[in-house]
DNA sequence: TACCAGCTTTGATTCAAATCAACCGGAGTA
DNA sequence: TACTCCGGTTGATTTGAATCAAAGCTGGTA
């Protein structure tokens, strides 16, 4: 159960009432299950936002790590730079993510993190969340099990890359771009893709060509429909299938 | 498949408060920085030990989460089983190492996790963890470095499924081993594999055919010895050229 | 001691994806 | 308009790893 499953954080926060101070915490991953004080304490702490254009960085590999960032919209894909100018793609993120986990234990960013559409995240100081999540301990709960869905995500990209065919990997990524999206109150048949081909391959363990080729099956296939970046997933059922064997839904 | 004869029974607790458990933290990760008092007050909690057997297994994907895991000896691998009866190992993990974090997210189990040898390892009752890092705020800070450190390790694992050719990750792999047990007072040159040519196949993407022949080409060029499962590294530097240009503490 | 099951090596062949190469089409612009 | 750059598609060829197949070891045990 690859990206399918395991990706990324259950959104529903809607039963969360809050001032306006605050309110950008709604979309966000953390506040779940807080009360309105707690809310509050929270709101203090990540008031901060920013803007990043796209193809602009919200931060680099090697950078000295202070805060994770929210994402209150958009879309980034971070990714290691390696010597010879490749990159590796990392991840993708979106809506409501967390950003700069794997920083914590060097204090070191250890990717770049790059917007690949006009994003806004809220900065959240690491010291200070430390700080009022021991005084909130579903705050911290709630921390800890983003870190772990954090792990288990990378678990399942790593089954993907080390057991997939190119096809089943391109269905796989296609169902968990749909489920995301389908999870923000978006088509979960109809969306367009933020990244290149090429990116798609580095995250994939794939080259572009071969990305393409699998998509052009699909389309062939009549799985899917492909326009440039535009996706339409046309049977969601058989896609499901091509994802190979590995149980999809939980 | 083994069965429950030599599996860990993490229920009871209760008893067994020695002094001596808490001498075995000394070895753990989790107490780095702490003082003697906060060493006493963790010890407490992660008092209860057991021993897995060679084979035997410390908890299943789909039970229950209550309690993480530090290896206090021995060597275990950590694997996802697919319906068609495969497994994709996921990690190996020797002494000092924290085991469970990937089930934080859902409070399930995701993955088996094996002893490859004889283990012992100490529970640590998640809840009492969260609570006792509450009041020693650099435990807490360790704790999170941690788990930020297996998301980093996952990332570079991504990167050499995704990226490397078969030499190169049995190389990664090899220098990996041998960095752990460098650290753990083993010699880097000179060990011993706990695990089989397939496990290593499907930690690494790989066939355990493809395997065996890149061990017998690192062997062929003179840069390692390969005697079954024991290993001697002839030439260390020429084994990191073979890694690529890929920086790497996976 | 011999036997057997499981692990490992090695060779021959096949196959999926990488590579190399050509071309298309849209966006920006000179 | 024509030009160029960039991203995408598609075809031909190569190549690295999987697969298929056969033996060789090793360690446990009957």
């Amino acid at each position: 159960m690859p990206l399918e499953t395991s990706t990324c954080n259950h959104l529903d926060i809607s039963h969360i009432r809050s001032s306006c101070a605050t309110c950008s915490l709604r979309e966000l991953c953390l506040p779940v299950g807080l009360n309105e004080q707690e809310i509050q304490t929270l709101g203090d702490v990540v008031s901060h936002k920013c803007k990043i254009q796209r193809g602009g960085t919200l931060y680099r590999a090697g950078s000295k790590f202070q805060s994770l960032f929210a994402i209150r919209r958009g879309f980034l894909k971070t990714c290691i730079l390696e010597q010879d100018g490749r990159q590796q793609v990392t991840g993708f993120h979106m809506t409501g993510e967390l950003l700069g986990l794997d920083a914590i234990s060097t204090e070191i960013h250890t990717c770049d993190a790059i917007a690949l559409e006009d994003s806004e995240v809220c900065e959240i100081p690491f010291e200070k969340l430390e700080e009022i999540s021991r005084a909130i301990p579903s705050l911290m709960r709630h921390f800890h099990k983003i870190m772990s869905r954090e792990i288990v995500r990378d678990h399942g990209v790593m089954l993907l890359l080390g057991s997939m065919k190119a096809e089943e990997r391109l269905a796989t990524f296609l169902l968990n771009l749909s489920r995301r999206f389908l999870m923000r109150g978006y088509s979960e048949c109809n969306f367009n893709l933020r990244m290149t081909r090429e990116e798609i391959g580095s995250y994939l363990g794939l080259k572009l060509e071969t990305v393409s080729r699998a998509f052009s099956k699909l389309q062939d296939e009549n799985i899917i429909r492909v326009d440039n970046k535009h996706i339409q997933i046309n049977d969601i059922t058989r896609l499901r299938m091509k994802m190979g064997n590995t149980t999809c839904d939980t």
